[in-house]
DNA sequence: CGGTATCCATAGCGATACTG
DNA sequence: CAGTATCGCTATGGATACCG
C-alpha cells in the first residue's frame, strides 16, 4: 500500500472524513461503543454493502476505527473506535455546528447534530 | 439554479469548503483583506485558470466570498471574505490542527498552518 | 453474516483554446 | 486581466452476483 500525499494538512484531514457515509458511521460507532457491520447497515439503510465495507476499510487504514473478528460460523464482526477516532469527534462536531447555522435545515435529509 | 439538498449538516459544510484549492483561497484572502484574481492564481501556482474560477464563483454562490468587479480595461476583480466566510476560519483551523497532530508532515506538500 | 469482484454512472478537475 | 467553452481523465460510489 502506498503513502498517500496531501496537498496540506487540511487536505489531508479531508480525505479521511471525506466519503459519503463516513461521519454517518463514526458518530454511530461513538454514541453506542460498538457496531457490528449489520447494525450499521440498517442504521444507515441507504448505504450499498460494497460501499459500507469499503469505508470501513478506509477507516481502519487511517487508524479511525479498530476492528474485531469473532472466529465463528456465521461470522460476527465488531467495529469501535480508536483513540485517534475520538479525538475526530470534535472537530466533527464543529463542522456539524457551522453547517446547522448557515444552511435552512429544509435542505438537509437528515440531520445528525440537534441541539436547541 | 437550483438549491442543494445535503445529506446532513456535516455534508453541507463539507461540499461548501470542499474542492482541491477552496481553503489555499479562503486562507490567503483571510490574512491579505483581499485579493484580485491574478494574485490568486500566482499565490496557488499549481491550480489551472478555469478551475480557480469555477473555485471563486462557488465559494461567491455559497456566501463566503464577495466579488467586486472594478469598469476598467483590462478588468480588474477583487475578492473579499463575507461575514460567513469569516465565521468558517475558525472551524478550518480546527481541521487543519488535527491534520497536523494525525499525520507526518513528510505526507504533506505544504503546510498552512505552521504552529510550534 | 460479512466480504469480494465486475461493471457502470456520475462528478471534479485539468489542458487547451477563444473572448471582451 | 479575467472569464467561458469543449473535451478528456480519474476517483467515488452504486448494482449485482458470488464466496467462506
Amino acid at each position: 500500500m502506498e503513502k498517500a500525499l496531501y496537498l496540506n494538512e487540511f487536505d489531508a484531514t479531508l480525505q479521511i472524513i471525506q466519503g459519503k457515509w463516513k461521519v454517518l458511521i463514526l458518530y454511530e460507532i461513538h454514541e453506542s461503543g460498538c457496531r457490528r457491520f449489520g447494525d450499521l447497515k440498517q442504521y444507515i439503510q441507504d448505504v450499498s454493502h460494497k460501499t459500507l465495507t469499503r469505508q470501513l476499510r478506509e477507516l481502519e487504514q487511517d487508524g479511525l476505527l479498530s476492528r474485531k473478528v469473532y472466529p465463528e460460523v456465521p461470522p460476527k464482526v465488531e467495529y469501535s473506535l480508536t483513540e485517534r477516532g475520538r479525538s475526530l469527534i470534535p472537530v466533527l462536531d464543529l463542522i456539524c455546528d457551522w453547517g446547522l447555522q448557515n444552511v435552512p435545515k429544509t435542505q438537509l435529509q437528515r440531520v445528525l447534530c440537534e441541539e436547541d
